[in-house]
DNA sequence: CGGCATCCAGCCGGATACTG
DNA sequence: CAGTATCCGGCTGGATGCCG
């Protein structure tokens, strides 16, 4: 779930690698962007709110983004169980960033795509 | 090398998950950075420069970022070879978003690291 | 010098099934 | 409901070696 430190290297002076290897994580993002529309969301509406994540693989990414300190989790003793999901403030810190790239990414995602057609066409040829 | 399409769903509609996927590759933005930094440079100074780095994974990692579009290659006739890289101009508009996340990580590695490890500490006992 | 080919290990995440 | 357990395929990236 943490991957393991990462082995020695300049991964250990650069913070910035540990942010990114989280982002690596396939649905880190899209959750904390979900998170950040929705104040408290639970679980079962995660699943839901992203239709092609995994229980599994939801718990996971949950996990780390709590123990990052990212998200906090709270439970409520009650049948059936129900657990709510949001961002902490340092997580809400980061929704900016995300939505800026998402929109660096809407801008460009033509460009880029059209881009790599060419490349492609052009390996071939 | 080009990640295949990820089959359908979310992710055909939503850009910002085919740019995520590239900054999950391990060493995508930290190229983009070095290259911020150096204007042009060649292969073997980007060996250099990022020393954990083997040449294949440097190769694909470049062959991926010019086939979006965001770096420009430039080969010399001479011998021995001499190639150059540089961002494109739509490389380097992605560059402060980057600057920015490597800053937000910075400022909070600490704060995730400790509760990483605060975390892990609950989840033994 | 600037790669590509090959090989190979580890991790990531998907599917499924099962619990308190 | 909210996960965990298990199994497993595929991709990523590291090491090494060769080639124009």
């Amino acid at each position: 779930m943490l991957r393991k430190e990462e082995r020695n290297s300049i991964i250990e002076i650069c913070p910035v690698r540990n942010v990114i290897a989280r982002f690596g994580n396939k649905w880190a993002l899209l959750v904390v962007l979900v998170l950040s529309e929705h104040e408290k969301v639970r679980f079962s509406e995660l699943c839901r709110l992203i239709p092609d994540i995994s229980s599994r693989v939801l718990s996971g990414t949950l996990k780390t983004l709590e123990a990052d300190g990212l998200v906090s989790r709270t439970t409520y003793p009650v049948v059936p169980p129900k657990v709510e999901y949001q961002l902490t403030e340092m997580g809400r810190t980061l929704v900016p960033l995300i939505v800026q790239l998402t929109e660096w990414a809407q801008t460009n995602m033509k460009k880029i795509v059209a881009h790599r057609k060419e490349f492609e066409a052009e390996d071939e040829g």
